[in-house]
DNA sequence: GCCCTCTTGTTCGAT
DNA sequence: ACAAGAGGGC
């Protein structure tokens, strides 16, 4: 096998480069996946390492599997002994080994961001601080730059003693603390943090780590923050065979805590690091890659680089002006059928947008005009509340110390047990200082308690026992499906017997599929494996490989992407680069070198439009070009739409519109959209239940309940994309499918 | 204990 | 615009 085929000169002096740090300054485009393929596969091949001594931290688990296949397919072999992963996967693979080292249980659980605002809640009122500074997502938000920074309360509060809020925030984030470790949870940051502390106290532990992973590779490396880069140092400390790959000019996650110094430094923390610079891109035009780099010049602290391609000139860009976010689909529609009939397939597309709230005109439209697409980030299934619940069982099961997903799944489905009950309980918790759980084994101590109430407790604590007993005896989906019939959901839901119970249970069958999965791809994988499997996907994990189809998605998540033809859409003041409170410049940079990042997301063709009016949160305003768009080489762009159709100029900011004058716009636009044609309405005989029908607007359904409604008569029906509706049978814009 | 209505915040990005 | 939480009535 030859590793060094088709590789330019600074790609082969990456792959080949010996021991030592190695810092690899990857521009968008420049095949770094493909350095850092190859470079693993040449040292497995050629310097005899083994897999199980390298570690690669990607950004989403998507691109370590990526990695891990692209890798194998070079060596023709296995290589499943490489650690690849997420920093957050990584580091709960090593918690879950080592964890009672500092003072928790292995069984830990990991909380999303509702159990911590759970959990804060009950801070802010047990300190008395419910007022409207102590927002529990402001609070998590201070605490979680804390805990990346790796400060701990002291640190925090030793800078700045005088100030009473800050005082307060160190008291919260103090009780945050103790009450995750009662109820034996981590946080997201714990992920990271705590893997710090355990190395730093357990010499021991970081020693068998340093001693195993003698590679590592660590890939978007801009985007660490300090407790990741800490956790990168104390690890490559033994060996300093660390290569890390990044680029300066993509880092995107400053509001998370990502620290670009980390990579300024790089040089300083290993004096010896040897640096190559991968300038040529491989992906764009020409046009792109020009308009790209006239926008990153205007930052200001980058390291120098130069991006060229051998690539064709290509077409322009083109920046088109429409009216509102309605034309704006409209328009992404028009060109994605004109350039299929050139040739190109939907998966060709991406529609990037800054914030997700966009995505869903595009939905509707895509949905009209019977496109394919898939939506990355939207797809919420982890959020349903059925999903949450069974999942705060099983936690509760694994870790039943867990409070926070006992209190949630208590009296689901409903067993009596109220909150007078549970107010009792936690009363008598905290007295005695353990948990609920513990409590409960034991509830004739419980002062205050109807009889009723602890024949109710009684049996849902046996209950739990018993499944915990069951745990270690059964596979993960025997014992899910234990779960959901034994405690009574199921038998809920089917009880109800309405189309959204329906659904619920659809949920849940999906969920034992996706348990079924893991445990096809994990033999040996345990309950709790399974749990944080579920807890650290990423939105772009999560989103199904539709076939051809586009896609929809935040420039975040596009991210280390690419596609053919790329639109970038709402380049307006205010949504892209987003309005803030505090104008500060680093963020402004920030939002420029998003916007860099999306433009590099495309390698032939790339569209910017922006809208003359815009609405958000139900506010309808005037919006302005973005000033990256003044930024555009005027002679590498068409601009189309109608420059001078709107009346920002003469407003010159973005400012309320009249009400009225909005709603004589919105009413032309509505009186465009519908199709005379529809008007012709269906014969309401034919429609019975089962039968197959298209929505103007939402595809492909089938009726699945018909009642009388006044005059009229209500079809609920369930579509294949957008799922239950019920509609008026007189005035839905539907017709029957034959054939169906 | 449950249901309904009203209020509020939300969406800037995500493991 | 919309969803989720709070609060009041039953």
């Amino acid at each position: 096998m030859d590793y060094l085929k088709g590789l330019n000169d600074r790609q082969r002096e990456a792959v080949l480069y010996g021991e030592g740090p190695l810092l690899v300054l990857a521009g968008a485009g420049s095949g770094k996946t493909k350095v850092l393929t190859h470079r693993i596969a040449y040292l497995i091949e050629q310097k005899g390492i083994f897999p199980g001594n390298m570690l690669a931290i990607t950004f989403t688990n998507k691109a370590a599997n990526e990695m891990k296949e692209r890798t194998s397919d070079l060596l023709g072999g296995n290589i499943d002994g490489i650690w690849m992963g997420t920093f957050h996967s990584v580091c709960v693979r090593i918690l879950r080994r080592y964890i009672d080292r500092i003072g928790f249980e292995r069984g830990f659980s990991i909380y999303d961001r509702d159990d911590q605002i759970a959990l804060m809640r009950e801070c802010i009122g047990e300190l008395d601080l419910r007022e409207d500074d102590y927002k529990e997502r402001h609070i998590l938000n201070i605490i979680s730059r804390i805990k990346d920074s790796m400060m701990s309360p002291n640190e925090y509060i030793d800078e700045k003693y005088m100030d009473p809020f800050k005082g307060n925030v160190k008291k919260l984030y103090v009780l945050y603390e103790e009450k995750l470790k009662d109820n034996n949870a981590l946080d997201f940051d714990d992920l990271i943090s705590k893997t710090v502390e355990l190395f730093r106290t357990n010499p021991d532990v970081l020693e068998y780590y340093q001693q195993k992973f003698k590679y590592i590779f660590i890939d978007e490396f801009q985007d660490t923050n300090r407790a990741q880069y800490q956790l990168v140092k104390l690890l490559a400390l033994g060996c300093k065979n660390l290569c890390v790959v990044g680029d300066d000019d993509q880092s995107i996650y400053g509001w998370r805590g990502a620290d670009i110094t980390n990579i300024l430094s790089f040089e300083e923390d290993f004096p010896k690091a040897k640096i190559v610079k991968l300038e040529q891109n491989y992906r764009s035009t020409q046009n792109i890659l020009d308009v790209a780099n006239n926008i990153i010049k205007n930052n200001s602290g980058r390291m120098e680089k130069r991006l060229w391609t051998d690539n064709a000139r290509g077409r322009r860009v083109v920046v088109e002006n429409v009216l509102d976010s309605y034309e704006e689909a409209q328009f992404v529609i028009r060109k994605i059928e004109e350039h299929m009939r050139e040739g190109y397939e939907p998966s060709d597309f991406a529609i990037l947008y800054r914030t997700n709230a966009q995505s869903r005109i595009f939905e509707e439209a895509f949905m009209r005009n019977n496109i394919p697409y898939k939506l990355v980030g939207g797809l919420k299934f982890y959020d349903r509340k059925e999903i949450k619940d069974i999942v705060a069982y099983l936690r509760m099961i694994q870790n039943p110390v867990d409070d926070i997903s006992l209190k949630r799944i208590i009296n689901i489905p409903r067993r009596g047990i109220g909150k007078v009950t549970m107010e009792k309980l936690e009363e008598y918790a905290n007295k005695i200082g353990t948990s609920i759980y513990d409590v409960l084994l034991d509830v004739e101590n419980v002062p205050g308690l109807s009889t009723r109430a602890k024949n109710s407790l009684k049996a849902f604590v046996d209950m739990i026992n018993r499944f915990i007993a069951m745990d270690e005896v059964m596979e993960i989906q025997e014992f899910i499906e234990e779960v959901v019939y034994g405690v009574g959901y199921i038998k809920e839901l089917e009880d109800d017997g309405s189309i959204e119970s329906q659904a619920r249970l659809d949920n849940i069958k999906e969920f034992i599929s996706v348990a079924i999965d893991f445990q096809v791809n994990n033999p040996e994988g345990t309950l709790e494996d399974f749990l944080a499997n579920v807890s650290l996907l990423s939105d772009v994990d999560k989103t199904a490989d539709v076939d051809n189809s586009v896609t929809l998605l935040t420039v975040h998540s596009a991210k280390g992407l690419e596609f053919p033809i790329v639109f970038m859409v709402g380049m307006e003041e205010g949504l892209f680069p987003i309005i803030r409170e505090s104008e500060d410049k680093s963020e402004m940079e920030e939002e420029r070198r998003l916007c860099y990042v999306a433009i590099t997301r495309a390698e032939e063709l790339l569209y910017i439009s922006h809208a003359r009016i815009r609405t958000i949160y139900g506010r309808t305003n005037y919006s302005r070009p973005s000033r990256f768009i003044d930024e555009l080489p005027k002679e590498l762009i068409d601009i189309g739409g109608q420059p001078n159709g709107g009346s920002y100029g003469r407003i010159g900011g973005n400012e309320a519109i009249n009400p009225k004058e909005h709603l004589i716009k919105v009413k032309d636009l509505s009186e465009r959209s519908v199709t005379p044609t529809r008007r012709s309405l269906i014969d309401q005989d034919q429609i019975r239940e089962g039968v197959k029908v298209k929505h103007a607007k939402w595809g492909i359904g089938i009726v699945a309940q018909l009642r009388d409604r006044d005059d009229d008569k209500e079809a609920t029906i369930i579509f294949d994309k957008v799922g239950m509706k019920r509609l008026l049978l007189s005035i839905a814009p539907i017709e029957i499918v034959k054939g169906g």
